[in-house]
DNA sequence: AACGCGGGGCT
DNA sequence: AGCCCAGCGTT
């Protein structure tokens, strides 16, 4: 197929190999908006779940902006990047409000909502409104790269901007909505990562990187990111019957979610250590192995400690929530399987000695 | 410009 | 073990 555009070429493949996703039935802003934050460094497959519960639960920005924040929370659990529900609740308050329910409409009034960025400000705006603007994500930049033999680090704020001139140079001027829609998937589905389908990709032909034999270099990034390692000691204060959680403010990860009163530091405390903590709120009756929990950029080697309190008096700050009410709150994902799935036994022993 | 922010899947 | 994922906000 001689004289086919890189545009072209790539929409002819889209069509052929397109997913049916939920969020392509639809060009509602509401719908659209809620399914680019859930995607924003996360896979279709992680995200497609929450999407249908999100919505099951607010069917319109109205309902979403009545929610209480820690409702919202407890639906993202899980999910990661909790700033994200954060952002998407206050964002719902400001449309249902101010803007009396109005969504924004143009990629400049987009790119202003909190949580929206570039790209998530072009998606909306071209999904939705045909707005000729190109996305420019994860796979956008590694088809940019390879076909066009971007080799300057993609992480680089120069590359960033030359990478995103150049989206918006071979978007296809009539369909500019499915043209993104078509590099992204192409980049999903075919310019993979690692092991991309070169042998029967239509750009073969004309593609920088296969020709030079530079596909599995291509794109370069300079920086990595550093995986700090933090010990977290959790308390769990319990009397057999209540447990209790605290909120985690200004604590950086997890922020707004609910965990144990805890000790974190470089190292994991001495059994002495746990002993004299204990001690401040009741009896320690026992604590867990240690487990480690990846985020991208920390280790985090966690254990819990079990706690019997007499009374409740003279407990430190938190919230007490019965044990049968103990999948309520959003909590972080170490937090639910302690609570759901480790610390059963644990309790159990607490409530025959009182 | 650099860093912080989750969790999961793939190699 | 390292990389990446429909990135964004803060400093």
């Amino acid at each position: 197929m001689p004289n086919l555009s890189f545009s072209d070429r790539i929409i002819r493949w889209y069509r052929a190999n397109k997913r049916d996703l939920p969020w392509r039935q639809t060009h509602e802003p509401y719908r659209i908006w809620i399914s680019e934050i859930i995607l924003q460094q996360t896979r279709v497959d992680q995200g497609m779940d929450y999407y249908h519960r999100l919505l099951e639960a607010f069917p319109t920005v109205t309902d979403l902006a009545n929610a209480d924040l820690d409702q919202v929370l407890k639906l993202w659990q899980g999910l990661g990047y909790y700033s994200r529900a954060r952002n998407l609740h206050a964002t719902a308050q400001w449309i249902a409000g101010p803007l009396k329910g109005k969504f924004p409409s143009n990629y400049k009034d987009l790119l202003a909502l909190k949580g929206v960025g570039p790209y998530t400000a072009a998606a909306i705006a071209s999904f939705c409104f045909n707005e000729p603007v190109a996305v420019v994500d994860g796979n956008v930049e590694r088809v940019l790269a390879r076909y066009f033999g971007v080799e300057e680090p993609v992480d680089a704020s120069a590359t960033k901007k030359l990478l995103q001139q150049l989206a918006q140079e071979h978007i296809a001027a009539p369909r500019p909505a499915e043209h993104n829609q078509a590099i992204m998937e192409f980049g999903a589905l075919q310019c993979t990562p690692k092991n991309p389908s070169c042998a029967n990709c239509p750009l073969q032909a004309s593609c920088f990187a296969l020709r030079l034999g530079k596909v599995s270099d291509l794109p370069f990034k300079a920086k990595r990111t550093q995986v700090k390692a933090v010990a977290i000691d959790y308390f769990v204060l319990t009397d057999g019957r209540e447990l209790l959680l605290r909120k985690r403010v200004d604590q950086g990860i997890w922020n707004n979610l609910h965990d144990f009163l805890s000790i974190e530091g470089e190292a994991p405390l001495t059994d002495s250590a746990v002993q004299r903590e204990a001690k401040k709120f009741g009896e320690w009756r026992a604590s867990t192995e240690t487990v480690v929990h990846l985020l991208s950029h920390r280790k985090l080697s966690i254990r819990f400690h079990v706690v019997q309190v007499k009374r409740w008096e003279e407990r430190p700050n938190g919230v007490l929530v019965k044990i049968r009410n103990r999948h309520e709150l959003a909590v972080p994902k170490p937090i639910h399987d302690f609570l759901m799935e480790v610390g059963g036994p644990l309790w159990s022993g607490v409530r025959k000695k009182n």
